[in-house]
Parts: C-alpha cells; structure tokens; sequence
DNA sequence: ATGGTGGATGGTCCA
C-alpha cells in the first residue's frame, strides 16, 4: 500500500501533472494541501475518470486539503471536532482500507514573533488534542502533510544560517515533538538517516538549482504501521518540470 | 536589509 503527501500549489494550475504522476505511481492514497479552491471546483470528474475516489475540504485562495484514493475512502471527517480554527481549512481525515489518515496543511507561520507565528503555534496545540481526543495510536494511523517544520538541523540545507527562524526554530520543534510523542515515528528516517533530501524549495534565488531545500513534507505512522513501512522517497521529479509546484511528492510505501 | 518567484485575484495577500 502506497501513502503519499503531495503540496501542489494549486490543483487547477498542477492537474495535468497531479493526473500524469498518480498514472506513474498508481499510490493507494495521495493526500493534497494547498489545492486553493473551493469544493463545488474541484476537479472530481477528471480524477474519477483515472479511478480516483477524492474527498476534499477547501476555500477560495488559501488552504485547502484532501485525500485521493484509488480504494473506498470511508468516515471523512473535515476541521477540528470543535469547529474552531475552521476559518482556515487545513485537516482532513479518513480510514482506507482500515490505516486512519489525517492529512494536514499546517500554518506557514510567515516569521517568528509574528501573528502569523502565534496562529502556527496555536493550531499545533490544537492538533495535539485533537490526535489525543480522536485517535487511538495503537490502531494503524498516519499523520502526513506539509508540516512545515523541519524537524532536524539535516532537513535544512544550512542550518547554521536558518537557526532560530520560522521552520526550524525551537519552539516550533518541541511542539512538533510533542505531537510526535504521542507514538509517531518519522516514516523517512526509518532507513534513510543522511541529509540533503528536502521536499520544498523556495522558487526564489534558484534555491531547487542549488538544493537550498527544506524537508518539512512528512509521512509519520504510528508503531504498528511503521513496522510495515517498506521504503520512503522523496520525488524530485515534478519539482524539475515547467510550471512545478515549490513541493515535491513523498512517497512512503507498506507490506 | 532587501529582494527574488509563483498562485489567486483583479490591488494585494500568502508562501
């Protein structure tokens, strides 16, 4: 089984490519943020005619998850329980195939010490409750998405000149971790422990040409279902195309 | 310290 996370930037602008790469890698599930529409948009139509079943939660402009699967895609839950925070729509969460999946777009969080920052830290906490509250980590779970975090100095391509800023800082880690501790493991670093792969690039200042990439593009399982994890990659190919995305899929494959 | 680029949108906001 297949589960990938992929930021597209955009599903209207990225269709083409998001078709051609799901005929490539045929994942079980591949779970979108930043599609940027609204749902009576989505593109339904052209994703079922390749065998996709999608569920999807977004808004005009910003934001925007979802979930795509070639198998049933069952209780679809959009939002926090509570309905706060729903401003921005940023979680989506299902059961394939009896793996429970929450797929995230966490906050940006623009630079630290902003307000921007302090909505990521919020909504990081909030995400820590509501895995608490809704979930049970002994069943086969994954949480995956863009985090927006790089959680270790080796998932940034110069660690001594990004210290302390938005992606990286301490703050935003020991957040991250706590989330972390309630029993995910970092699918990736099962079997890769080397630095230099990233999953996001900056358009500006050909950083994708120079490799000045971040990896905060994560596939986290709980034990149970780490222990079936096979291989984890990170697919630098779509970020190679014309008019690409400024992430790359991740590809994280089980027995 | 700033700027660079890309997407949605229709003058800026967001990343």
């Amino acid at each position: 089984m297949i589960i990938s996370t992929w930021n597209v930037n955009s599903i209207s602008v990225r269709l083409p490519q998001l078709i051609e790469w799901l005929q490539t890698h045929k994942p079980s599930v591949v779970c979108l943020q930043e599609t940027k529409t609204v749902d009576e948009k989505f593109p339904l139509k052209e994703l079922a005619e390749i065998g996709y079943n999608c569920e999807f939660y977004g808004e005009r402009s910003y934001n925007g998850v979802a979930i795509l699967s070639d198998r049933p895609i069952m209780n679809v839950r959009k939002g926090f329980i509570d309905g706060d925070a729903d401003s921005q729509r940023r979680l989506i969460e299902a059961e394939v195939d009896s793996v429970h999946i929450i797929n995230v777009y966490i906050p940006n969080g623009s630079a630290v010490g902003s307000s921007k920052y302090e909505f990521k830290m919020n909504w990081l906490e909030k995400l820590r409750q509501h895995i608490q509250h809704n979930h049970d980590m002994n069943k086969q779970l994954v949480l995956c998405g863009d985090f927006n975090i790089a959680t270790e100095d080796k998932d940034c391509y110069n660690p001594e000149l990004v210290k302390g800023t938005i992606m990286v800082s301490d703050a935003e880690r020991e957040s991250l971790e706590k989330i972390k501790s309630l029993g995910f493991v970092d699918t990736f670093r099962i079997k890769n422990q080397e630095s230099g792969e990233y999953s996001w690039w900056d358009y500006r200042m050909g950083c994708f040409r120079r490799n000045m990439g971040f990896r905060i593009d994560h596939v986290w399982a709980s034990q149970s279902l780490a222990a079936l994890c096979d291989s984890v990659l990170i697919d630098r190919a779509p970020r190679k195309k014309e008019r690409p995305s400024d992430h790359a899929p991740v590809i994280a494959t089980f027995n």
